[in-house]
DNA sequence: AACGCGGGGCA
DNA sequence: TGCCCAGCGTT
């Protein structure tokens, strides 16, 4: 579930992605590489990931119909209890609970329940709530999500929760004790340390840079990116030891800074050129040389779109 | 600059 | 089973 308020950025998006993976044949029988392609800049690139997976299930285990039992759609990678609920009570009808943010911030503040909202007694104090509140029938069920979820969204949102207004505030525990504001309770805050990296954007004698595959799994998961080594690092000795390739050291770019969950990221990107006879020796499944104005449908990192975006400036620039 | 999202993966 | 993780938009 979106917050309301990214609703609006993300829809067109989904539009776009939908026209290109109209059903789950479509999106089954797409390359990995084309679904992240597709999901470049929205973050969370498990999901892509999960989609296509859970879509090439759907094709293989259930005929390429959308399962309706709840187990089924349980099992499918990327969806957990709230949203086989969210699908099941929204799409189909039955009466299942969705317990996504937006309602868990309304049952904590409905029945003042203080401390760490991710604790298992809160959790099951939660989830044995709103399985009792749904309403059994399954299209008031859906209603019954819808409302919970717009009701946290535009009504009890995080901060300045707006009461007076509120449906539901004549028997709002937390109204009553004055203490909507300060719940949920928040959890502790955590330090978001600062990791600065080299980014080795790598050119062959052609003017093509070299990509590679990121894991599948940690940062960037299945998205290509540049080469990277320490900071501090002599680039060209490291292109030596790491890649195996001799390469000349050209120019390095700015800075950038990009937050991700747990740290900032400093990149610093170095450009540098590897001589002709060691160009084919990066190639691999991983590894691809791309001209930088033509990556073709490959997920790339929103950094390192840009970076690929500024070098093809450069080199359309006369003055440069 | 801090925060939270719904779920997966790994001790 | 409890913890840690992700990348972006909003505030």
């Amino acid at each position: 579930m979106l917050q309301q308020t990214q609703v609006a950025t993300v829809i067109p998006f989904f539009n776009r992605f939908l026209k290109r993976f109209p059903d789950v044949r479509t999106l089954a029988k797409a390359r990995v590489d084309t679904v992240l392609h597709h999901w470049t800049g929205l973050g969370y690139y498990a999901r892509a990931r999960n989609l296509h997976r859970a879509a090439q299930i759907i094709q293989s285990e259930h005929a390429g119909i959308f399962p309706v039992c709840f187990d089924d759609v349980l099992a499918l990678p990327g969806i957990g209890k709230s949203t086989a609920g969210a699908i099941l009570s929204l799409a189909f009808h039955q009466s299942y609970p969705i317990l996504d943010g937006n309602v868990r911030r309304v049952l904590t503040r409905f029945y003042a329940i203080s401390g760490d909202v991710s604790s298992v007694k809160n959790q099951e104090k939660l989830w044995s709530l709103i399985q009792h509140l749904v309403p059994s029938k399954g299209g008031s069920a859906a209603a019954f999500n819808q409302a919970m979820m717009d009701i946290g969204a535009t009504v009890c949102i995080r901060r300045k929760p707006k009461c007076l207004t509120c449906p539901i505030r004549s028997h709002c525990q937390a109204r009553a004790l004055g203490s909507a504001d300060s719940l949920p309770t928040p959890r502790k805050s955590r330090v978001r340390l600062r990791r600065m990296i080299t980014m080795v954007i790598l050119f062959d004698p052609r003017g093509r840079v070299l990509l590679e595959r990121r894991p599948s799994k940690g940062v960037w998961g299945g998205l290509w990116s540049f080469p990277e080594c320490v900071l501090d690092a002599d680039i060209e000795k490291w292109c030596e030891s790491a890649l195996g390739v001799s390469a000349t050291f050209r120019h390095a770019l700015p800075s950038i800074k990009h937050g991700l969950t747990h740290f900032m990221l400093e990149i610093h990107p170095a450009l540098l050129t590897v001589s002709a006879r060691d160009s084919d020796k990066l190639l691999s499944q991983d590894r691809e040389w791309v001209r930088p104005e033509a990556v073709g449908k490959k997920g790339l990192p929103v950094p390192v779109k840009n970076i690929l975006n500024q070098i093809d400036i450069q080199k359309n620039d006369p003055d440069r």
